[in-house]
DNA sequence: GTGGCTGATTGATCAGTATCAAATCCCCCA
DNA sequence: TGGGGGATTTGATACTGATCAATCAGCCAC
């Protein structure tokens, strides 16, 4: 685990794209760029534990973070998954002030601190950051809500047609995607134990769907749509 | 259908003691009471529905609220229930401007509604509204995050289990609640059908948990955790 | 190239829950 | 207090996905 205050210029650009930066005005932008650590973690570290007391958020630059919860014996649920330029427990700032669940990098990954007390001031008394803040936690509240209903919606085949829709241009009779992450990551995102989504994948072939390796190829988008 | 703007007692004071009113001053107070309005509905009255353009948010002051989506088969999934003293749509607020699935009253209800517009031009100049709004969404975030963990790690008698410790005082060996809406509501909520909840109900008895109509006695609440 | 490791696939089986149908219960109101 | 009708329970069955085990594929280091 390495920590510091450099940042490259590829993290520097996730961050500023980022949802939770992006709308930001610079005086607000270097207040909390100038309180910020980053640190790079190798895969499978863990960024913090439920439990712990609730001291930072963080913000993704690089690599996927998994925040997952477990059972008494030791299975685990994957609650989130998230991408560069996504934030992470931020909405603890003005609530509980213990994680509620675990958080693991999946593959080596960066990430950007934010304490949560330093953010708490600057948030109280800038309406700019405070309103960044909204819409972080409330685009976090958006993909939770859809992922309740898509569990209780739909089978195994329809979430992964589901998700490889979502990462599919909206036109196009044909397109071909490749998964940024091992499928053992995006089973745990649509609550699916590994062998699930490789049935999955291998029920979709009839709806012209080939996979192989992280390449997605999908003949007809339109038809993947119908189920 | 009735719509008022007045008030009862009951009702101001459940207003009050909700999470997104509960920590205001006065003025912020008075603002945004000034601006609501209150409606009456009858049992199964759509609030609002799923592609609507989002132009208010709602707190429930009486009654229960559901919402849910609809798969194209038209099945329904409950995402979250709204008690009294709950807001929903709430986080739609900063983010997008249609609703994204629909909402019903689950028995006769009273709502208070407030424009989204009036609300933003609000939050932007008064930090504590702002502050309350996270406060607002940020609670929602860990409800459905909590619901996902337990739709993943959890079999049906369980999530029953925890639902009734959840409602029961943290002490005592015994305990006796009386479910505050329909067994199909609590259904819904859990991400079961009917019958599975009755089954589960029924699987519990084993470790002392008796159901008669809406009262629900626990035996020997220690043991309800064990299972 | 060739072990060796990790991740993915496939097969067989099983547990859990949805679904449909029928019987029963409970609650509300006349 | 006695229906009446919706809500709940119970039974039978089918289906989905988890689990366990074994095989296979890809990738890296040597």
């Amino acid at each position: 685990m390495n920590s510091s205050l450099k940042l490259s210029n590829r993290d520097r650009a996730v961050l500023m794209k980022a949802p939770f930066l992006a709308g930001l005005g610079n005086s607000a932008l270097v207040r909390l760029m100038s309180m910020m650590t980053i640190s790079t973690l190798p895969a499978r570290k863990f960024v913090l534990r439920e439990g712990e007391s609730a001291d930072a958020f963080y913000c993704v630059l690089n690599g996927y973070v998994r925040l997952f919860r477990l059972s008494r014996e030791g299975r685990e649920a994957d609650i989130m998954v998230c991408a560069p330029g996504d934030t992470f427990a931020e909405h603890l700032l003005f609530s509980e002030n213990v994680y509620r669940c675990n958080a693991q990098t999946a593959e080596p990954a960066t990430l950007a601190r934010f304490d949560m007390q330093a953010v708490r001031d600057l948030a109280q008394h800038d309406p700019e950051i405070a309103k960044a803040l909204i819409a972080a936690v409330s685009r976090h509240l958006v993909g939770t809500m859809d992922c309740i209903a898509n569990d209780r919606l739909f089978t195994a085949p329809q979430r992964v047609a589901n998700y490889i829709l979502s990462r599919c241009p909206a036109d196009g009779s044909s397109a071909s995607i490749r998964l940024p992450f091992q499928k053992s990551l995006l089973a745990g995102m649509l609550g699916l134990a590994p062998e699930a989504l490789s049935r999955a994948f291998s029920s979709l072939r009839r709806v012209g769907v080939t996979v192989r390796g992280r390449i997605i190829q999908v003949g007809d988008v339109q038809a993947l749509r119908n189920i």
